[in-house]
DNA sequence: GTCTATATCGAGATAGAC
DNA sequence: GTCTATCTCGATATAGAC
């Protein structure tokens, strides 16, 4: 048998996921949580003790997730402008997503940055992760304004994405991609 | 003596305004807009009718209140460049809430872009006054790509202002206020 | 571990006195 | 026009049976 219940946490946290970035996590309630997961409400006690709990998990799984995403590009391309590169690519892959519910990063912080303090410092996590090894690619490149450079980049990104969900627009996505890496490319 | 209720009706407007932005729309409730005119609760219907009634006035005002400031740059200043940077700064004198509640026009767009679809379609109002208006601006500048140029200015400084508003970092919006000037004056 | 029933609160909205 | 009292609903959270 084994233990049924983590399978229930980690069904719980991904439903969770997905629904605070699709609804937000203020409109995501309990009931939609158990809803996608077929787990009555008052079950989730059990695993977690406050929804804010919930939302700490998912973000720490956040970090994880997005943490061996980027070792795995580190293991797998050896030139770290093409890291970059490819970084930009998976955007690519999801910008249905983006144009419908923006950037799964910038949107949970945007929320959290107009509520209680300590999720909103939670949230920045990712994003910290994700500029300190956009820093390293940069400084790997040889380029001594990695710092800068790394927060520029992750801030047209997000610049991006905030058009393209307000737009919907595909076609702007795209555009913004080529000159995205065009950047990159120019960037010694 | 004269229409004192219209004056009771901005004011649940001007803090309704202030407050969505402060704490996002879905976070703020009727009892903190009582709170902050000390007009009670069940007053307002008489002025609206719901909840998102007010919500759609509150953009309204903005529309109103924005395409009068953009006007008044038309009218006081002759150099379409010399707008752009102008507006530029003006946001720079808004850094300190920027930092703390993010772009007034972005994070209320984001936010009703995971809810219901009438009211992210209205929100993008605003987006479109602005973006029609830094295009005349490139236009004017005889640059042949303005569309393009002005939403690629749009998404730069929403970039930053996310940026700021995830790590409440004064520096960078500094930085990056002279980089966008800096680029500004570039295009020709 | 799992599930149901329920407590408690605050939300948007309404009715009707003044 | 203004204000109070109240309705209804859905939210998080708890208690306790199984």
């Amino acid at each position: 048998m084994g233990k049924k219940g983590e399978g229930n946490r980690q069904r719980i946290l991904d439903a969770a996921e997905n629904l605070f970035y699709k609804r937000g996590y203020n409109q995501t309630s309990f009931q939609n949580i158990s809803d996608a997961t077929d787990i009555p409400r008052g079950n989730f006690y059990y695993y977690f003790k406050t929804k804010e709990d919930i939302l700490n998990a998912v973000i720490d799984a956040r970090v994880v997730s997005l943490s061996a995403m980027l070792s795995n590009y580190d293991a797998e391309v050896p030139d770290p402008r093409e890291r970059l590169l490819m970084f930009t690519n998976v955007l690519e892959r999801d910008s249905d997503d983006i144009m419908l519910s923006g950037c799964p990063l910038g949107t949970l912080s945007i929320e959290l940055a107009k509520g209680d303090t300590a999720l909103h410092d939670k949230s920045k996590q990712a994003f910290i992760v994700l500029c300190k090894w956009m820093e390293e690619q940069f400084d790997l490149m040889g380029l001594s304004n990695a710092d800068e450079l790394a927060i520029d980049l992750v801030s047209r990104l997000q610049g991006i994405n905030v058009m393209a969900n307000v737009f919907n627009d595909a076609g702007y996505l795209k555009r913004s991609h080529i000159e995205i890496k065009k950047w990159i490319n120019e960037q010694d």
